[in-house]
DNA sequence: TGGGCGATTCGCT
DNA sequence: GCGAATCGCCCAC
């Protein structure tokens, strides 16, 4: 098994379609809390479904920004929900981390969560971010400096695309990624 | 296993 | 004012 190393800013200078796949099977801490990204999806700035599709606003600026940096927004009024951006500065193009596997800190995420089941600690994007205690405070900052650690998937990973969730422009588009037979996934993907 | 619904805030038209 | 990159709970099948 490869020692796990480190990510790096540059491993976000991608297309955020070699980033999403590159990104399940890795380790995502925010204050040694989190686990292994089970399911994320892309956001391209020519894709409807994407916040920066209408163009810059207050609210999505950071997605406009350089890549290596955090989006985090308000969903449904109720949950927050975390991106990490890509490919180059005013690309406006991001992954949303939609579920982990915990591994760390698994009782402050209890604690957080109000419940018993592991399987569904951070299993969606609002579920992830209510367990690690990000919120708009964490807007705009790094992902390779702390209070965030990434660390690169060791080894293969057996990797699945779909259909987003929750979207009603562009459902079609297969950029949902997950990390298949997980139990960990929001969703099962279809087969 | 899957669909319907209410909660609740904010950005944008 | 509208609708949203969601969740949890209820119900039917």
């Amino acid at each position: 098994m490869p020692k796990p190393r480190r990510i790096r800013k540059s491993f976000f200078d991608r297309s955020v379609h070699e980033v999403a796949p590159d990104l399940i099977g890795a380790t995502f801490l925010f204050r040694g809390v989190g686990g292994i990204i089970v399911e994320v999806e892309a956001y391209h700035h020519t894709d409807p479904a994407a916040h920066s599709f209408g163009g810059e606003t207050q609210r999505n600026a950071v997605m406009f920004g350089p890549p290596g940096y955090a989006y985090v927004y308000r969903s449904y009024g109720i949950h927050w929900c975390i991106n990490l951006v890509c490919e180059a500065a005013g690309s406006a193009s991001a992954v949303l981390l939609r579920a982990l596997e915990p591994t760390e800190g698994l009782a402050a995420m209890h604690r957080r969560r109000h419940i018993a089941d592991t399987r569904l600690l951070c299993s969606g994007p609002g579920r992830l971010t209510e367990a690690l205690g990000i919120t708009v405070a964490q807007n705009g900052l790094a992902f390779d400096a702390p209070p965030f650690e990434l660390r690169a998937r060791a080894g293969d990973a057996d990797i699945i695309a779909g259909p987003r969730i929750g979207i009603t422009k562009a459902v079609d588009l297969p950029w949902r990624y997950g990390l298949k037979g997980s139990r960990f996934l929001s969703k099962p993907f279809k087969t």
